[in-house]
DNA sequence: GTAGAATGTGACCAGAAAGTCACATGACAA
DNA sequence: TTGTCATGTGACTTTCTGGTCACATTCTAC
């Protein structure tokens, strides 16, 4: 919620600013993150700050809002795949429009990756909301998944969400420090190499790592 | 590498300090941490610090090092499973041998997952070598696995290396955010309950969360 | 034009950080 | 006792932090 005076500014004066801001969070997370540095960055006056934001929490939390409105968007017009698709196909859809979005985005992103995961915020309260949401979209997933008859019996449903959660968090750090030393990230996101090697771990998610063709002795 | 004068010091004087550092750390991590915090909360003065260790980086080296030793030792006591256990049985031996060893030593091991996971610190270069020897660990284990035909033929090694690597830190972040909330831990980490999550993750980890009994229709 | 509101500015404040250093204390040897 | 050396001390410096505020500038309505 930055204040009106940030949203009548004129748009590049507010894109220096942003950019700014995402330089220091994904340099130096949230809390080491200096309003000095980013004031010096983006070229405006210590005063000037204090008149747009309450703080520096409250920048951070504007960037999240707007990559959240990014990301309804992007999803809104990636239309999903064809209905009657299987369930484990759709989330291997959507995790791959997810890392499509990351690259899109791709500094962006970095400082909230960098702040929600690295600095461990995303499981503390301040986002237990966000959370929330995440784990109840998987929720709903995994509970289709059951009702089909795609899940494995012998899994129950939360675990089967925690797997899904870990994944989704597990590949998107992945990408985000593969995109650190990617020049164009488009361009590797899109190579045969890297969907095969999400494939992998998706079809591992599935079927799991251990070799089931020879005979199968269940002890 | 503390300074002989630290060594020289009286158990429990060191002990103290000792003490005050993790709390320091595993309450704010490596960057926030503050020496002079850790020096009231010990008891010395802020010169008797400095003439122990080089710096806050210093102290929690030492940490590292003291766990590490720990570890070993415990490790070494505590028998692996009986040879000519399959791989995965003996992965699945050495993650609750490593959960007991975290339980055992809740505080000094949440100071260090605090600043090595949740901090990034990890994946950054400064403790590159702790993670190689992690990761050719396991890709031995693996290596194993594969010759044993224990692993699914159409998983590439270095993706299985990565789904244990993942899965052991995935563990490893979990019980520490659950030894935060419980009064006893052993007792918590024995619990037939917490035993059986920790068995269906690694069941999904080597069979996937797919149901596969009814009809297996490859496309 | 001119009044008045909105916006911009950077010197300034208090607090905390890491690290230093002249000096105090204590232990032991001669 | 005296001299020497290791150990202990906290006031001090420097540098940074988030945040404020009296004042300057610009914009808008008249």
């Amino acid at each position: 919620m930055p204040k009106q005076t940030f949203l009548n500014l004129p748009e590049d004066k507010r894109r220096k600013i942003v950019e700014a801001a995402i330089d220091e969070f994904s340099a130096c997370g949230l809390e080491n993150a200096s309003t000095n540095r980013i004031v010096a960055a983006s070229g405006i006056s210590k005063g000037s700050f204090y008149q747009y934001f309450a703080d520096k929490r409250d920048v951070f939390n504007y960037l999240m809002r707007v990559i959240e409105e990014e990301k309804k968007n992007f999803f809104r017009d990636k239309h999903p795949p064809s209905s009657g698709q299987d369930t484990f196909g759709y989330f291997r859809w959507m995790i791959k429009a997810g890392m499509e979005f990351n690259s899109a985005y791709p500094r962006l992103n970095q400082a909230l990756v960098r702040v929600l995961f690295t600095e461990g915020l995303y499981f503390g309260p301040l986002f237990a909301d966000l959370r929330q949401r995440s784990v109840s979209a998987l929720t709903a997933m995994v509970t289709q998944a059951r009702e089909r008859g795609e899940l494995d019996p012998q899994v129950e449903l939360p675990l089967a969400v925690l797997v899904m959660e870990t994944w989704s968090n597990a590949i998107t750090t992945y990408i985000m420090r593969e995109i650190q030393q990617q020049a164009d990230v488009m361009a590797w996101i899109r190579l045969p190499e890297t969907q095969s090697k999400i494939d992998q771990l998706l079809y591992v998610m599935e079927y799991g790592l251990r070799n089931t063709t020879p005979e199968r002795k269940d002890s």
